[in-house]
DNA sequence: ATGGCGAGACTATCTCGA
């Protein structure tokens, strides 16, 4: 089984790569982030064999899951805030897997009310998680964590130091997530450095792989021992208007 | 050494992202 996840940074600019890539990859489940917009291009997907289901809003966030599986839709937005209206999280169940795809919060500036709601935020996360182990169900949970969890998953340290991205809250908040017994997919089978799925649009970050991780698949316990592989498809970051991300690959057996 | 982008929205400069 092959899942993948892709922040596209607005589904109506990048349909097309979203749509080639879906055609030559044939993932079991693509989770999708950023669309940006109230609307979800279902029919695109429909007529190549997928099924969609999404969580949007206007002009900002945005999650999307597409398989051509059928897809049962657990919840639509993380428990434990119901004044939390951001279009951030969607858990959902495919050939008897859960899978929740996520897109958490920036948090930029640390300074401002974001950070704040960035840590709750992944507190909320903790929560949801833990009751998930705590019930014996075998999960992964995928998507844009804009979190670099250890100082080799950016080129430059230094520079990030104090972001949001890399403040040591959000890294504990994320080793947090650990505890609970879940697994980081990539580090299982690449312990290699520069492993980036982001590189910003500014300065020739792709070019000069000035990159960052911070797509990220966590595996519970029993789905860890069924990891087959992980891999970053740099590809479609070199694609003309290209995400500012890349996909995450795993496959499950 | 420095500056360097892109998307969406009350179409013209804003906010937001990372």
């Amino acid at each position: 089984m092959k899942i993948a996840t892709w922040n596209v940074n607005s589904i109506k600019v990048r349909l097309d790569h979203a749509k080639n890539w879906v055609e030559t990859n044939h993932p079991d489940v693509l989770m999708i982030q950023e669309l940006k917009g109230e609307a979800f291009p279902s029919e695109t997907f429909q007529a190549i064999g997928y099924n969609a289901e999404f969580v949007g809003q206007k002009a900002y966030n945005g999650v999307a899951v597409l398989s051509p599986h059928p897809i049962n839709v657990i919840l639509n937005r993380l428990p434990g805030d119901d004044a939390d209206e951001q279009a951030r999280y969607l858990e959902v169940e495919v050939k008897g897997l859960r899978l929740i795809n996520i897109y958490l919060p920036n948090g930029n500036p640390v300074d401002s009310e974001k950070f704040p709601y960035k840590l709750q935020w992944m507190a909320r996360l903790k929560d949801r998680l833990a009751h998930l182990r705590r019930e014996g169900i075998v999960f992964a949970v995928g998507g844009d964590f804009n979190v670099i969890p250890e100082p080799e998953d950016c080129h430059d340290p230094k520079a990030w130091e104090n972001d949001a991205l890399f403040r040591p809250e959000s890294r504990a908040a994320f080793r947090a997530l650990l505890w609970l017994g879940l697994t980081d997919a990539l580090r299982v089978v690449n312990n290699a450095p520069r492993q980036y799925t982001y590189w910003d649009y500014q300065a020739g970050a792709w070019p000069a792989d000035k990159g960052i991780r911070i797509d990220h698949f966590l595996l519970s316990p029993t789905l860890t021992d069924r990891l087959q592989d992980c891999v970053i498809d740099r590809d479609p970051r070199a694609l003309d208007k290209a995400s500012d991300h890349t996909p995450l690959v795993m496959t499950i057996d």
